[in-house]
DNA sequence: GTTGAGCGTT
């Protein structure tokens, strides 16, 4: 019932319950203490992220905030969606994007494909890390690019 | 303190 909406962002898919939200039509001067401060008020977070322009410094105007439980997650995205805050317009949803707490822990695999070869992935050289949107390598294995293209087809659900 | 739709690292 709610699927025909989203039709102008392309073919993404709709975001579903979820502990992180997104916040999009940031003011380029909205902090995160400021977001913290507004998005507290909805229950505990568990952290907030401000997305920063890397050459500029600048907030591109986006941030995700997370929160320990998804039903405050749901409050928040219901009711601060539309709220006003530094004089603008602010959208609020569910995060498509996962990104973990921790920062890269290995080397970009690329987006993960479709297809899944599973029997490949029981050596000691293809210890992996997804987050659910990306593809991360472990080790530092000098094998690495040998099982490179293999471990390019990993998805995990 | 330019522009404004956006799903991600400083």
């Amino acid at each position: 019932p709610i699927s025909s909406r989203r039709r102008h962002v392309g073919n993404r898919t709709n975001p579903n319950p979820n502990n992180c939200i997104g916040v999009f039509g940031l003011s380029l001067y909205t902090t995160d203490r400021e977001l913290r401060e507004v998005f507290s008020r909805y229950g505990p977070l568990a952290g907030i992220n401000v997305v920063y322009d890397q050459r500029t410094g600048r907030s591109r105007g986006f941030a995700f905030v997370y929160f320990e439980n998804v039903e405050d997650s749901k409050e928040a995205k219901e009711r601060a969606n539309g709220m006003e805050l530094d004089g603008r317009r602010i959208r609020v949803d569910y995060s498509i994007t996962k990104r973990p707490h921790t920062p890269t822990p290995g080397i970009y695999m690329g987006r993960p494909t479709t297809r899944v070869h599973s029997s490949h992935y029981h050596d000691s050289h293809s210890d992996r890390y997804d987050d659910g949107d990306f593809t991360y390598r472990r080790s530092t294995s000098p094998c690495y690019s040998r099982y490179r293209s293999r471990s390019r087809s990993y998805t995990p659900r």
